[in-house]
DNA sequence: CGCATTTTTGCAATCGATTGCAAAGATTTG
DNA sequence: CAAATCTTTGCAATCGATTGCAAAAATGCG
């Protein structure tokens, strides 16, 4: 490999000349600048950047932990990490580290002695106890939350806004009984989008059922298997809400199933816009989360940090993401 | 931060006995190791792994590079891959080139100046074009041909047993009239995938009528104007096998269109196994290919070619993985 | 032309680790 | 006890770049 040393020979200048010229900084010459410069060419020169980065203490990388790069979610936050980066002068380090605290400690130890600039926390599947982590290096939560004092960044999607707008969605199609399939009580996400839920209700004038309320474990079959009761019972809903596709497509399955036709007899409506929202029939409406977009704001703004020198005014920044109702075809206005 | 100087100086010794004790080298005195230890743990001591890998002349990282991430099969892929790497002591850095040579070239050319040790080139949408990069470190390409001299290390799904498994499931099922929607033409896992179709129905003795064998472009609308030709047609299939998942569930729609039930009136097979295939309604009978393994595979292939000094034999290694036939609801035996 | 400025260049230290070789110290052995 | 051997430690170079400061060269000016 030909170092700026073996420049600096062929030019016969020192090798702080050729770090300069190759700089560009305008103190060398513009002759010697431009001799160097094709020398290097000639001689095939490529900067060791382990060693650029070594001296600066600073290795231009930012690592991403996330649970599983290979759930669509996060591969979409994933880009939009790395294209943000990318922009930046950054590159990104990938760590899977499946649900596993310890993963992610370790997975932060590892960057910080690597001299990342920085980490980004996504996504955490293990939301109802994710914590600020330990660490030096700047750092930006992705749909996470901090009980800290100090400040943090944060990226998340308004998981209230998503669940009122899904359900706002369904009472200005004229649905009064909605019921609300929720992901398990103790995620936070679920909370917030059942306050969501409850909040477009009463905004509405619609009076709340707790019997319309149920609680899932995000799979299909849950979904499946809450709809049965909640379409078996008294009062049965004209619309169902659920806090994620996949229990959706597990409620269009128990409609079927009770002779109901969505969306004739019964709308439904998913959250995430999944692949499979487009691919069921009939297709599936939901909330679209953009989470390309969401990886690019929380690498932007690590950027930022990382750039201007950690937090902005020692704030914490915290930048809310509502999504969209995308209509497909699972909903209808209320029949009769 | 604190470093081997910061210990040594601690510890009244020299920075090579600090260095070599927390290597945990048996040149030093089992006494002097646990004291330097300690002082280091005390001093709260993190190693600089920039500079160590820069004295070392290897960054202990690899290059994935990927059309996208966010992808589901590259996102089985990159997952793959992050875990054999992670297994053998190496860290992933992800650049998503989006089916850009140029983009590609410049990600080999960073990752070389970053001293990375290896590169995996990840499954080129593109394949119609994939080439060999251009590169001085060790590569493994997955789901990529070469067509070069040199010997090269390749990880690839095996269409050809794809497509001839799929046909063969098929006929087993009693089908004759097996019409085949492959991808476009000119890429070569198309090509492949409708050699195992040929040769499945040649194997068994069935005549290959070319009317049965269209070509869509893997989206979704392409399978379903292709299955109306087919359904339409003077001598309609009973069996219909797609080349991807998309256009599968576009065969169910136009099956539906045109008054034909699935699985009872006609089969139909898709490829790929992604999410859709389990959502949609028949469930999708499909190939399922095992992209967490073959990433890992590629992953292991590199580390051994990094550890033991690059290419095994100086000869090409080619590993084809099979996938599997995963029967779900939209085939049936053929009635009557 | 000589002195003051400005522009270019080089010296040498530095970043934080690793490592070959030699030296010092400890232990064994005849 | 001295010589030989083995164990433990330190010196100093090295990896490939960057950079503060000083020196050298070029230029300007009276």
């Amino acid at each position: 490999m030909v170092s700026i040393y073996d420049i600096a020979k062929a030019a016969g200048m020192s090798a702080a000349t050729v770090s300069r010229a190759l700089a560009d900084n305008d103190k060398i010459s513009r002759s010697s600048r431009e001799r160097i410069q094709r020398i290097a060419d000639e001689m095939g020169y490529r900067p060791n950047l382990l060693a650029r980065n070594f001296r600066q203490k600073s290795s231009s990388m930012i690592g991403l932990i996330t649970d599983d790069v290979s759930d669509e979610l996060s591969g979409m936050i994933a880009k939009g990490v790395e294209q943000a980066l990318r922009d930046n002068g950054f590159s990104m380090l990938v760590r899977n580290v499946h649900h596993d605290l310890d993963n992610e400690q370790s997975a932060i130890d590892y960057f910080a002695d690597m001299q990342m600039d920085g980490v980004i926390l996504a996504d955490s599947t293990l939301d109802s106890l994710a914590e600020v982590p330990s660490t030096k290096l700047p750092f930006v939560l992705i749909n996470r939350f901090s009980s800290a004092e100090e400040p943090v960044s944060i990226v998340c999607t308004d998981d209230f806004a998503g669940g009122y707008d899904a359900t706002d969605y369904l009472i200005k199609l004229n649905h009064h009984k909605i019921a609300y399939i929720n992901g398990p009580e103790d995620w936070y996400s679920s909370i917030r989008r059942l306050n969501g839920y409850i909040d477009a209700l009463k905004k509405n004038n619609i009076p709340f059922h707790s019997e319309y309320v149920k609680h899932g474990d995000w799979f299909e079959d849950s979904g499946y298997r809450l709809a049965l009761e909640l379409f078996r019972s008294e009062d049965p809903p004209t619309a169902v809400f659920a806090a994620n596709d996949m229990m959706a497509v597990g409620v269009i399955d128990a409609a079927r199933e009770c002779g109901l036709r969505v969306p004739e007899d019964v709308s439904v409506m998913g959250y995430d816009d999944r692949t499979i929202a487009k691919y069921v029939r009939p297709r599936l409406t939901t909330i679209q989360l953009p989470m390309f977009e969401v990886g690019q704001m929380a690498g932007q703004v690590l950027c930022e940090m990382i750039t201007t020198g950690h937090v902005p005014d020692g704030k914490s920044t915290r930048l809310l993401v509502r999504g969209n109702v995308i209509e497909r075809e699972t909903t209808a206005p209320l029949q009769g």
